[in-house]
RNA sequence: UCCUCGCUAGCUCAACGGCAGAGCGGGCGGCUGUUAACCGCUAGGUUCGAGGUUCAAAUCCUCGGCGAGGAGCCA
């Protein structure tokens, strides 16, 4: 009995005879050959069965079958220049084939380009594509690396509740459910309270999982639903933190290279744009970005363009802001120290300038903006519970929260990573709703 | 919430006041190296909905519906 294997090793079989079981993606007869493009879920390899080889009766099934059939394919393997597919450059020549099942004919997904709502709206079958499945197995390679770093650098998996009582940082909209007789409960739209409470248990810790945003954002940066990382660092300022970002970001895009060659290839990225991802990463002060988007503004020639750069010292910056300043880097950039009132009510004030706070973004290059946004936190009992009445949060609601700083309080940071925002980045895609298999936005819940 | 754009065959689009079309997909046939194969034949329409203007509306106008892109907010 030959060996099943997976398509992604097939390179290691050049001339012996094996089995796949896989979905024909793409068919092509030629009177008295038939190519099948099949995909296993590992990679996509060409089948070639010619009419002498086989019994006539499959032959002419073959001609025939529609595309997504399941398919148990014998043959043997071989090194091949012309053969297309994920790696790509072997075929494998049919002697015995298994029909598992004969698809209908009227599948819905062509190999040709799909509007964005037909596509979406036939996710449950999108996600079988080349490029989507491509996507997805990178997704997958930078939530591996994300954990594989942190486990590997003395942090502990603490996973923080999703369903919680009340509003963490206030404004943000909440989805909101019943919750028995105790009233309302909300999703989670950050864990890092909690995780500020492991830290005094376990040092470092990090959650990862799924958030919740209630916003009206219809961007190709937003999702409602998204997988949000969030390590958190007892005795670490914001120094610290920033060097911890820029080598788990490192790690991360290192080993998506390592990895999931084939897979960027196929999307057709530039791999020297992400090889050159390594620490450090450049540190630019608020203060210093604000006159660098004052420059870039002068020099800015469309009056459109320029109208979007307008920006005054005090404000958030926006996404046509961030992408300014990133595209003066090819690395990742740290933008740190942004003012107090633009930011959370529990971000550590720079020493001797209240206006602005131990906050840092990090930008990714290409104009993908904001992947990380952390800070170091208040550690002074009195000045939260300050911020929390200016705020006009309920005080009764962080009851715990300020307790810890009281018993053994230490300078201590931590940051979000949105693993969809990094995967669409690393891919090089367009939109964000395509890093996730089946996602959530604003006007989307099906399927 | 605001601004802009779109909605025609299963899909992607054309027709822009005068017979509703093409490519892909489907069906039938041909072809021993295809690369989103190619060639021939064929079936397939409530032009998002309602109302209006007009001899005549997919096309112009009004209202509504649905969606997309962007802004704000953020990961």
């Amino acid at each position: 009995m030959p060996e099943i294997i997976r398509v992604d090793e097939i390179s290691k079989y050049d001339g012996q005879e094996v089995t796949v079981q896989g979905w024909v993606y793409n068919r092509t007869d030629k009177g008295k050959l038939v190519f099948l493009l099949v995909r296993d879920g590992t990679g996509f390899v060409q089948c070639v069965a010619f009419k002498g080889d086989l019994d006539e009766k499959i032959f002419d099934q073959l001609m025939r079958l529609p595309q997504e059939s399941a398919v148990i394919i014998t043959g043997p393997v071989r090194a091949d220049k012309r053969a297309p597919g994920v790696p790509g450059g072997y075929e494998i020549g049919v002697k015995k084939i298994e029909i598992v099942q004969t698809a209908d004919a009227d599948y819905p997904m062509s190999l040709k380009d799909h509007g964005v709502d037909f596509a979406l709206d036939n996710r449950h079958l999108w996600i079988r594509m080349p490029s989507q499945w491509a996507i997805l197995r990178v997704r997958s390679t930078v939530m591996a690396a994300t954990r594989e770093w942190l486990d590997n650098n003395g942090f502990i998996a603490m996973d923080t509740p999703i369903l919680t009582p009340a509003a963490a940082e206030g404004t943000t909209t909440l989805f909101e459910t019943e919750y028995f007789d105790e009233g309302k409960a909300y999703l989670a739209q950050t864990g890092q309270l909690y995780n500020e409470a492991n830290i005094f248990a376990f040092g470092k810790v990090y959650c990862f999982g799924p958030t919740f945003r209630a916003e009206k954002s219809k961007t190709r940066r937003h999702l409602t639903e998204f997988w949000m990382l969030e390590p958190e660092m007892a005795f670490c300022d914001l120094d610290g933190l920033m060097e911890i970002e820029e080598q788990m970001v490192t790690h991360i895009v290192q080993r998506v290279l390592r990895d999931r060659k084939p897979e960027l290839l196929s999307l057709g990225r530039d791999l020297t744009k992400l090889e050159n991802i390594k620490a450090p990463f450049p540190r630019i002060s608020y203060d210093d970005a604000a006159k660098m988007i004052g420059e870039l503004r002068e020099k800015e020639t469309d009056p459109e363009k320029k109208e979007l750069l307008k920006f005054d010292w005090g404000i958030d910056f926006g996404a046509p802001h961030e992408t300014a300043i990133t595209n003066q880097f090819d690395k990742p950039v740290f933008c740190y120290g942004y003012p107090t009132a633009v930011k959370a009510f529990y971000m550590e004030p720079w020493p001797g300038r209240p206006e602005v706070c131990k906050s840092v973004d990090l930008l990714a290059p290409e104009g993908y903006g904001e992947i990380c946004g952390g800070s170091e936190r208040i550690s002074d009992h009195d000045l939260l519970l300050k911020r929390i009445h200016e705020q006009k949060l309920p005080e009764s609601a962080f009851k715990w929260y300020l307790e810890l700083r009281k018993y053994g309080s230490v300078p201590h940071s931590g940051f979000g990573m949105g693993v969809e925002r990094v995967t669409s980045w690393i891919c090089g895609i367009e939109h964000i709703r395509e890093a996730i298999a089946f996602p959530r936005t604003i006007k989307r819940v099906y399927p």
